[in-house]
DNA sequence: CAAAAATGATAGTATTACTATTATATTTGC
DNA sequence: GCAAATATAATAGTAATACTATCATTTTTG
């Protein structure tokens, strides 16, 4: 079957120059998911990746302004495109208990697919997300960037998930802490299943997490 | 009254020079701690922090392998402290869900106390382990360090709350799960409740992250 | 008090994280 | 189809970082 024409938008503030739009640009997000995913985020450099695209640093340099920024931009990117399945995963559903599972799912579940954007390989991005993304948003700058939006994608898809929840439990004092302890919480439990295995009890047979924040949730709404 | 004469050990691997022993390592405690916590982590450098305590960093370089070690010892005499403060809360009591309950009030408290070791500020540690202490084990090196036990301060907590959770409920799945989510829920709670406001439901009066991931925990037990 | 150990002072190196400049290639608008 | 605009390549350069090395001086200890 064809793909869908779509398109993941990302604010305009986090590049210099727009990457989803020109060959060198998909290259360099094409091949920055698998470098960072393959030696991490603090041994990726600009260098290194225009080494791995034989293109000079300068070049990257002119569409992102240094690796922070395009971190939060993959980041971004990961949070629209969840979005974007879990209005899929709810479309059409009725009961709101319904839907709010569904997203759990989307959020909870390990990322096998990878089909939407031929430039962008999603299971890696997810684990990069697993392994990175807090560092996007643990950094001294955090105040200022959060009020230019550079994590508006990632507080959009918990408010989302949180009015699903509000509307099934409107007296519920917690949604947001809710759902950011589970997205937090399952991204953890991933990294522990696979580096630090005694602070979790998942593996990759037991399915657990998807289970475990699902009850969880469900605890709060009964 | 007269402080304990308590010690917190601090695994061998950790240091190249035993800094608690010397005015010079307990200087390096004391000023990297505040520094850490005034710049953040990674504009955090030995050669500022010899400007700090007027010593060349060299001789931090004699203490400290490099600043990545640093941390993890930081982190692991944190945890090794929130040990002792959990068997303190513990000690003497009968009930098992009254040992869960104290230990998860532990984990999840603001820390307001700096009064054990004079050159340790708890408090600004506990900020550290907050903002920071994640960047100590998302590192791409997280498997060769794990063998070698430098995290094992951490997991001997969890392995601690979580045996109190098995004596209440044996048949209960996924223990290590459960206390690794609280505690790691708990420091992103509070860092969102004063960088990222939007993704929690957590401000200084309500006091919500104990009473939400008490409720938590009670509602798996039940 | 001598030997050992710790610290200070200073210098040096490879890498990182950029910025700048000029040349070459590619796209586009008429 | 060609000039102008734009994108990319090639190259060089700089300040800061993350160390390592050496030797002098001070402090501790047996």
């Amino acid at each position: 079957m064809e793909n869908l024409n779509i398109q993941i938008e990302v604010n305009k503030e986090l590049y210099c120059k727009k990457p989803d739009t020109s060959e060198l640009g998909q290259k360099i997000l094409s091949k920055s998911i698998e470098l960072i995913d393959e030696i991490g985020f603090e041994a990726f450099t600009f260098k290194k990746l225009g080494a791995a695209i034989n293109s000079p640093e300068s070049s990257i340099y002119r569409y992102f302004k240094n690796k922070h920024m395009l971190l939060v931009y993959l980041t971004s990117w990961y949070w629209s495109w969840i979005e974007y399945e879990i209005v899929i995963a709810t479309a059409n559903i009725e009961s709101p208990k319904e839907r709010l599972l569904k997203s759990v799912g989307v959020l909870t579940k390990p990322i096998m697919e990878n089909t939407l954007i031929p430039y962008i390989n999603e299971t890696l991005l997810s684990n990069i997300i697993i392994s990175e993304s807090i560092k996007s948003y643990h950094t001294k700058d955090v105040d200022e960037e959060n009020k230019k939006g550079y994590f508006k994608t990632y507080k959009r898809v918990v408010k989302r998930v949180s009015d699903i929840l509000i509307e099934l439990k409107p007296e519920f004092q917690y949604p947001h802490m809710l759902i950011s302890t589970v997205i937090e919480g399952a991204h953890h439990q991933k990294y522990f299943a696979e580096h630090l295995p005694a602070l979790t009890d998942f593996n990759k047979e037991n399915n657990a997490i998807e289970k475990f924040y699902t009850e969880m949730v469900l605890n709060f709404i009964k």
